[in-house]
DNA sequence: ACTTTGACTTCGG
DNA sequence: TCCGAAGCCAAAG
């Protein structure tokens, strides 16, 4: 748990981010995005730069914040006003899932 | 053992 | 785009 998430968050490779969301989904626990931020307030070597909140937005405040930014900027990461383009550097991380994965585009949001 | 606390997320207005 | 409310739950104190 603690482990599966720290984990999940060291495979994000160098110049892509990924979100707390998807981390604890990647990790399999769904939900807990409070808990991948709360680990990784208080645990070290960590890439904690490249874990943004949903959309790609920075979630800190401050100098910690802007230090953040320039970190992901210095490993490639671009940026489009606050947010960092999830388009290009948003890390997903390898599900197991059989072929019969839809070839067209249209991603499903399950929920409700 | 109980309460507080998050670097959150999604939804509605 | 911004704001509030609700859902979430392990770890800290």
């Amino acid at each position: 748990m603690r482990e599966s998430i720290l984990a999940a968050i060291g495979k994000i490779p160098r110049g892509m981010v990924s979100t707390y969301g998807a981390i604890a989904r990647a990790a399999g626990y769904p939900g807990n995005a409070r808990r991948v931020a709360w680990l990784l307030h208080r645990s070290v070597g960590l890439p904690w730069q490249r874990v943004l909140g949903s959309g790609g937005a920075i979630k800190l405040r401050g100098d910690s914040a802007i230090e953040q930014r320039l970190r992901l900027e210095a490993e490639g990461v671009a940026f489009r006003g606050r947010r960092a383009d999830m388009k290009r550097h948003e890390f997903k991380f390898p599900q197991k899932r059989d072929s019969s994965r839809q070839p067209a585009g249209r991603a499903k949001r399950r929920r409700r």
